[in-house]
DNA sequence: CCTTGTTAGTTACAAAAACAACTATTACAT
DNA sequence: ATGTAATAGTTGTTTTTGTAACTAACAAGG
């Protein structure tokens, strides 16, 4: 039996937040899952682009920290049940410019409320100045400019 | 151009919550995976029976919320690479006792000092009682939902 | 122009995870 | 006992991811 001296597993902040994070994920993943066949990888792409606007998959992986391959892929499935469109620049022939379709923007829509929703009932689980600061804490762990 | 309204990704809490996950785990999976080829399943499971001592598979995917195929090949690559020992109960011959071997005690011992370190800088760069808040906190959300 | 380097994005292949079906053993109700 | 269900853990198959190598387009120096 080893000396547990001061440290436990379950404290562990990359543990503790892989965990929480997990679970915290859970319910909505089933969501776009079971409603849309999408992939985490996907709904963050849907995301971005109903969020902001059309954004090429470089900006995408750049603002999400997502490999390019894995946007790459995303983008391809999307565009391959008609979510988004994709449209070559035509002055820099490399890049291409993606916009959510019409079913595109009926999916976010849906997938944003529900996402409120669930957001709203994991501030109600834990409080509201807790969450307030838990959002602020994390945004320094996730090495996001600050909030204002 | 969609309308945002009251809505932002980086501010939703699963979102924000698997950034800050990935972020963190980061730098410390490094260590594992360049010093021992270990896999996060592998961490886990070892860091199992390093604080805790004999456990069975079970047990261990109780506590770290895995599946238990997970389990089952980290076990199994652990105990081919000699980092632990399995033993049948003899009562009930279904069930494994793991024990880690000395050099699994020694991978761990290794790895624990890291792992304090490392969560130290982390509560150093969000300061002590923001940490403080921020573990209560996870803990709560990474409570199993009440089954319905 | 031509080499060399860079960038956007894709593709191929290997590693890992998810999911389902499986073996072996124990429990338990007829 | 004996058939049925439950439990511990494993194995096989399919998805998904990670890594590296690749194509195509641009950029910039000579």
């Amino acid at each position: 039996m080893p000396d547990n001296d001061r440290f436990d597993l379950q404290e562990f902040l990359p543990y503790l937040l892989n965990q929480a994070a997990e679970m915290s994920s859970l319910e909505f993943q089933q969501v776009y899952k079971d409603r849309y066949g999408m992939l985490r990888t996907e709904w963050r792409v849907l995301f971005h682009l109903g969020l902001y606007g059309r954004m090429t998959a470089g900006e995408i992986g750049h603002s999400a920290k997502m490999h390019k391959t894995k946007i790459s892929r995303a983008v391809h499935r999307l565009a391959e049940r008609r979510f988004l469109a994709r449209t070559r620049d035509a002055a820099d022939r490399r890049v291409e410019h993606l916009d959510l379709t019409a079913q595109g923007r009926k999916a976010y829509a849906e997938l944003r409320e529900i996402a409120m929703e669930y957001d709203a009932a994991l501030v109600a689980k834990i409080g509201r100045d807790q969450a307030e600061i838990l959002r602020q804490t994390l945004r320094v762990l996730a090495e996001l400019p600050p909030k204002d």
